[in-house]
DNA sequence: TCAGTAATAGTAATTATTACTGATAATATG
DNA sequence: CATATTATCAGTAATAATTACTATTACTGA
């Protein structure tokens, strides 16, 4: 993989965040320090650096897919009014894939999503002033 | 909620089906009883029966949304390759949210999900013939 | 230094989904 | 049953997110 001003910064955008950003919202970080750069690079970029497992991309169900520098396992929260993801502030721990199953064998295991969706803190005291 | 033809047709199909169809596979399904259904009534049909939680839409990165008429909460195992989507066949059980932390109090909690990622069997012994 | 080629910017195309509109038909009520 | 109300429909246009294309640029190894 060469090394591109372009991709180093994507990088360095996505890393210097903790919002989970999708990929326009990369592109419009990384346009103050390269304002000509394509949002094409940005999403081939992004999908590069997921295949090669320096970030993550996190699933959704809605709306975009948004990217992670954090490839530690963790889970999320998905706000399904505003759209924000944030890292679960506990630790989730799962019943372990049986690997010595015929099930696991018949397989090749890359990942595993955890996410909680609901109505974040800002968007439930929005709804509870409820307009007539 | 009216009861119309389109409407049950839709669930049955969906209801008839384990292999968790996007909106255009239920289309194509339907379209057999009602020939002339329009694809947007599908959609929005099967987003009123998920808003309804009659059925629920799955996570996802890449491509389309899935349905599943099986509420019951599972988890499940997605092909990268071929964007196969089945059950997990064992039950997976999680450290539960503390409910009684500020964290989930001030938020509100609708869904949890649990996906697997990798590569199907059928993708995996195609992969294993590796081409020149 | 420089040939080879991966990556880029700019743009067009594709894919999935949603919005709009006038027509249709499900339901409630007399 | 008749019919008024209106949710839902089919058909179509529009939007949003992502991917593909192409000529040009700029990494990198020799
Ligand atoms: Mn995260
Ligand atoms: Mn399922
Ligand atoms: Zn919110
Ligand atoms: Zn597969």
């Amino acid at each position: 993989m060469r090394q591109t001003k372009q991709r180093r910064i994507i990088l360095e955008v996505l890393r210097g965040t903790v919002h989970h950003p999708s990929a326009d919202e990369v592109y419009h970080q990384v346009r103050q320090c390269i304002p000509n750069i394509s949002l094409g690079t940005v999403y081939r970029n992004l999908e590069r650096l997921v295949q090669d497992k320096v970030i993550r991309k996190i699933v959704n169900t809605q709306g975009q897919g948004r990217f992670d520098a954090n490839i530690i396992p963790h889970g999320h929260f998905r706000c399904v009014k505003c759209h924000l993801v944030e890292d679960l502030p506990f630790e989730v721990t799962f019943t372990a894939i049986p690997e010595n199953s015929s099930w696991y064998r018949a397989r090749e295991i890359c990942e595993v999503h955890y996410e909680v969706t609901g109505i974040c803190p800002v968007c439930k005291s929005k709804s509870q002033l409820a307009p007539p």
